[in-house]
DNA sequence: ATTTTCGGAGTGAATATTCATTCCGCACGA
DNA sequence: TCGTGCGGAATGAATATTCACTCCGAAAAT
């Protein structure tokens, strides 16, 4: 096995066994023998386990954010662009329930919390998240609601996670139908 | 100290300490300690840490759902009775922090998956939760989106559970209006 | 009224288990 | 042969749970 892959094998058992247990269900034992390595060699490509899920997550939402922007007209209307991230993220955590899962794990831990306050508070560097830049310029367009930016993640992300995990779990069925008619009113929400 | 009153000491330790330091911050020991009572005490009380923990969330639960219904005019308008409880249900999630905490910890691990199982998929029996009444009659008289009562748990309950996140986090500073002007956003999202 | 007995709540040190992390010898490629 | 990457048993810290004992108050016996 090259030494690229291993890693990746690392990775892919550490967020299988944590999407479907939890934290707690996911001891570095475990990971490992998913892994099919001894459990030192995890720390060969990990400085320790907190490392290996942040790059872990760091990772998933690298490569959701990229492709999140395939056929993304930046010209489009602000409630298109809307529509099409939503509906392209929501599709996105069905079609990939483990991540999901993991995600929203990682995001309800102190992890997440240290993640949203660099995000959140962070000065306005330059910021890959293409969301914050749609509802910044909904609010200064007039045609977004004039809160918090924070609020209004809030309203368009609680919803977008609270449904997908449901789906998930298998409280809802969610079809291409339901899911357009969820980000719609997720729009609601937030439209003037 | 009465019986009662050494069962409420460790129920509210477990409720600080899991606030605080999430799950895994709060060992029995420590449990003990801020409780002023001996380890092994607690298990006079509670089968295993389980046990406790699921009551120590019925109880908060059970308070939280009478106190919603608190000066709930039953004949109000449906939207009034939506902003009431709502607002009601935010309002003393900012004004008691650590039962947030503790709830949000609970509902977004392995407990809380099991509980809305039995919450959602159980059959309509006697709900004392206001909610499920309230958007069964909102569809029903076609003033609610006509969409699975789960997606709409999710379009009400979502953004107030992060708003209320974000606020105890620091994140955003809810005032009265802020607050009214959230829950006004969520109603905007699930009526028609 | 005084003493004795008894039951069960309370205790916390001891135990058993679970983990993350380390370490050392092995095997394989150079 | 040398050395590097690897495995997985060994380690030690942290934890939930147990259990043999103490203690106290309330009956029962005197």
């Amino acid at each position: 096995m090259a030494i690229s892959e291993k890693r990746q094998e690392i990775l892919h058992a550490a967020l299988e066994l944590i999407a479907e247990h939890g934290f707690h269900g996911a001891p570095i034992a475990a990971i490992a023998e998913r892994a099919g390595v001894g459990a030192g060699t995890i720390y060969r490509y990990f400085e320790n386990k907190d490392v290996l899920i942040n790059e872990l997550f760091q990772e998933l939402h690298d490569r959701i954010c990229t492709g999140l922007l395939e056929g993304y007209g930046t010209d489009r209307p602000l409630r298109e662009r809307f529509v099409h991230l939503s509906t392209a993220l929501l599709r996105y955590f069905i079609d990939n329930p483990l991540e999901f899962r993991f995600i929203e794990q990682y995001l309800n831990s102190p992890y997440g919390n240290a993640f949203r306050r660099v995000r959140l508070m962070g000065a306005g560097e330059e910021d890959d998240d293409p969301y914050r830049h749609l509802l910044e310029e909904g609010v200064a367009r007039r045609i977004v609601k004039d809160l918090p930016l924070v609020v209004l993640f809030a309203l368009a992300f609680g919803p977008l996670l609270a449904v997908a995990r449901d789906h998930i779990l298998g409280f809802v069925a969610l079809n291409e139908v339901l899911l357009v008619q969820t980000v719609q009113a997720c729009w609601d929400g937030i439209k003037r």
